[in-house]
DNA sequence: GCGTGCGTCAAACGCGCGTATGACGCTAGT
DNA sequence: ACTAGCGTCATACGCGCGTTTGACGCACGC
C-alpha cells in the first residue's frame, strides 16, 4: 500500500473519468480527444494511458460504471413484476424500462447528468459505443423482448421486432435531446411535474406504437389517395426538369 | 465552351458526387474523408477543392441535389390536401410526409439508395449535417407543425412539440437502420408488400403517438407502483454497494 | 502558331489525433 | 542511507486529415 501516494493516484483516475464523462456527454465519442480530457482533468496527456492502458479501455470502464446498475435494476424490477404471478402488460414493461432510468437520473451517485449520458450512449453512432451497447444489452434485450411478446400475443414476432426498434429509437431520440431540461420544462408547461406523471406520459406516447393494430383499410385508402395525387403531380410538372444545374465556380 | 474537355470536367464532378454519396450513406459524415472520396472516384486528391472549393461545399451541393425535391414535393402535396377544403387529419399529414419519400426511394434519378441517404441525414450527429438540415427544413417544419396543430386541437402546442420530435426521431431511427432492406423483409414476412400497405403500417405506428391522450390515472397508477417497488429494492439491498471496483493494471 | 487558361496531377504543409518513451521526484521498505 | 518503483511529466513519433501549391498537358481563340 503506497498509503498517501495511492490516494493521489485514485484521485487522478477519478478526475480523468469525470472529465471524460462530461466531455462525452456533450460532444459524443467523436469529438472526444485525450488532449481535451487530460486538459480538463488537469493531468498530463500520458495519464490516461498510464492508468487505463488506452482511451477505449477508459471509456469502457466509465460506461460500465455508469450503466451497469441501470440494467441490473431493470432486470430485478422485471423479475419482481413477473414473480407476482400474472404476465405484466405492455405499459408495465415500458414502466420497468423507464422508472429505473428516471430514478438514477435523480441520484447524484449515478452521475451529474445520467439521463443525458444515457441519451448519448443510445444514439451515438460510433462503432465503439455501438459495440459496447450491443455487448452489454443483448441479454437484457432478450428478456424484455420475451416479456413484450407475452404481453402482445396478437403481434407477430417479426412485426414486434420492428416495433420495439421503433419505440426504443424514439425514446433514445428524446433522451438525446441536447437540452433535456428545456424539453421537460415544455412538457410541464411551466409548473413542475411529478416524475410519476412525466413517466406516465412517456409511456402513453410509446405504448400505442407497440399495441396498435396493423394498418386498417381506411389508412390504406388514405395513403393510396396521396400516392395518386403525388404521382399525378410528378407526371404533370416534373418532366420539365433535368437541368443539370452546373453552378458557379469557386 | 471547352467542348470536349468540358464534358470531361462534368464527368469528374459527377464521379466525385457519386463517390461522396455512396461513402456518406454507409459511413456518415465523420468517417468520410477526401482521400477516400477521390480514391473511389478515381481522381486526384485536389479535384474536390478544384471543383467545389472545399469538402463541405461539395457535401452541401450533394445534399441539396438529393433532398430539395423531397421537400418541394411534400409541400406541394400538403398544399393539394389543404386546397381540397377540409383540414387533413393526422394520418393524412403523416402520409404526406412519407409518400413522397417512398416514391423518391423508388426513383433511380433520386439516387441509388435514397431512403438510406435520408436516414443518414436525419440521424447523423455531426454539426455540419445538423446545420444543413435545420437550415433547409425550418420552413417546411413550420408548415407541418401548423397542419398537425390544426389536426390535433386537443393537444397543447407545447406537448405537440414533444410528440413531433418523438415521432420524427423514431421514423429517422427506422430509416437509418443499417440495412433497410432486411427490415422491410421482416415487415413483409417473406412475401412482397405493396408500398401502399407498408406506408399504411408505418402511419399506423406513428399516428397513435401523436393522437394519444395524456397519461391516464390507470397509467399513473402503474408507474407509481413500479416506483415504489424499485425504491424498496434500492433501500433494501443497494446500500451494501460502494465497492470502488479498482480494476487490474495494464 | 502561339499564348491563354482549364483540368489534372504529385507533392507538400500544418494540424490534431492516439500512443510511446525516458527522465524526474518522492514515498516507503530494507 | 539507499534503492525500488509508483505517478507524473515534457516530449516525440507516426498517421490521417483538409487544404495549398506549382508544374504539366492540351484544346482552343486569336
Amino acid at each position: 500500500m503506497r498509503t498517501t501516494g495511492g490516494n493521489q493516484a485514485a484521485e487522478t483516475r477519478r478526475r480523468l473519468l469525470d472529465a471524460a464523462e462530461h466531455l462525452f456527454i456533450d460532444r459524443g465519442y467523436e469529438g472526444l480527444s485525450m488532449r481535451q480530457i487530460t486538459a480538463h482533468a488537469g493531468t498530463n496527456l500520458a495519464a490516461v494511458n498510464y492508468h487505463f492502458g488506452n482511451k477505449d479501455t477508459m471509456l469502457r470502464e466509465l460506461l460500465s460504471q455508469r450503466l451497469d446498475r441501470l440494467n441490473e435494476e431493470r432486470l430485478r424490477l422485471l423479475d419482481a413484476c413477473e414473480a407476482a404471478g400474472q404476465v405484466p402488460d405492455c405499459e408495465t414493461i415500458l414502466g420497468v424500462l423507464f422508472v429505473p432510468a428516471m430514478q438514477l437520473g435523480r441520484d447524484p451517485d449515478a452521475g451529474p447528468a445520467f439521463l443525458r449520458l444515457l441519451g448519448r450512449v443510445y444514439s451515438d453512432a460510433s462503432p465503439f459505443i455501438r459495440d459496447h451497447l450491443q455487448q452489454h444489452y443483448r441479454p437484457i434485450f432478450g428478456r424484455f423482448f420475451d416479456a413484450f411478446a407475452r404481453a402482445l400475443p396478437h403481434v407477430p414476432r417479426s412485426e414486434l421486432g420492428l416495433r420495439l426498434h421503433f419505440a426504443l429509437k424514439s425514446l433514445s431520440g428524446v433522451l438525446a435531446t441536447d437540452d433535456m431540461d428545456e424539453l421537460v420544462a415544455e412538457l410541464s408547461m411551466g409548473q413542475p411535474i411529478p416524475d410519476t406523471e412525466l413517466l406516465a406520459r412517456l409511456v402513453a406516447l410509446v405504448s400505442p406504437a407497440l399495441t396498435a393494430p396493423l394498418g386498417t383499410p381506411a389508412q390504406v385508402g388514405k395513403i393510396h389517395r396521396l400516392q395518386q395525387l403525388s404521382q399525378a403531380r410528378s407526371i404533370a410538372s416534373d418532366r420539365k426538369h433535368t437541368p443539370p444545374a452546373a453552378p458557379a465556380e469557386v
